[in-house]
DNA sequence: CCGATACGCAACCATTGGTTGCTCAATTGG
DNA sequence: CCAATTGAGCAACCAATGGTTGCGTATCGG
């Protein structure tokens, strides 16, 4: 129930470009820092800084091949970065619900 | 389908402490930056800043009496969030599971 | 009225996301 | 085999952001 998630795996997915980056590696089914930034609206070398973040927090994994370095999504990963994405969305949904039970409840002891 | 998410929005809640503050706010039926800073540990001032950052995509609407500026949570709006979150969240699932299914297919022709 | 308190503003510092410019290594082709 | 090309990795630098401290101002309560 915690609803406490890993900052660093918030922080990753928070940026809107990591989102196009983790977009593009999974329809194109991985890519490179040149390729990827060929569809991106940043420089290779901001791409690069962003597969760094996004390596460090085990979303992606590199794949070193002669002079390239092929990325790839940890898909296991992502499905569990999404679970915890869902695991907030899911607490403030409660909270939500539970604040509106209750002024309905007063609500009702006011006219009743 | 379009699962472009407000980054603004993202970008106000992909912040840990504005996180727990939006926590609090609903936990504690709203609150000023001093009664936040006391359970936080930042200055006032930092949580004045994130407060700013929370109004203006609307997550919170401060309400001035006297001397004191008093903020709650905009249920409606934070309800709009989570409804984003878990729709980029369906969408990396979605494609999670159509490269899933892709693969099981490469798996069963490479077989049969 | 005067002290305490809640806020706002400004200056300043560290971190981060972005850029450019360079070097280095591997691939490719004459 | 050697040279040109190309992908990647630094390093320096800039702007924006999150944080701090310090100060001014307004309101509340004795």
């Amino acid at each position: 129930m915690s609803a406490v998630i890993d900052d660093e795996l918030w922080s990753a997915v928070g940026d809107p470009i990591r989102r196009r980056m983790l977009d593009l590696l999974l329809t194109e089914g991985g890519g490179t820092a040149t390729t990827l930034s060929g569809r991106l609206p940043v420089t290779r070398q901001a791409v690069a800084k962003h597969l760094g973040v996004l390596d460090r927090v085990g979303l992606v994994h590199a794949t070193p091949s002669g002079r390239e370095r092929r990325y790839e999504v940890d898909e296991a990963q992502l499905a569990r970065a999404v679970a915890q994405l869902s695991s907030v969305g899911a607490a403030w949904d409660a909270r939500l619900n539970r604040i509106k039970r209750i002024a309905e409840a007063i609500h009702r002891s006011q006219e009743g």
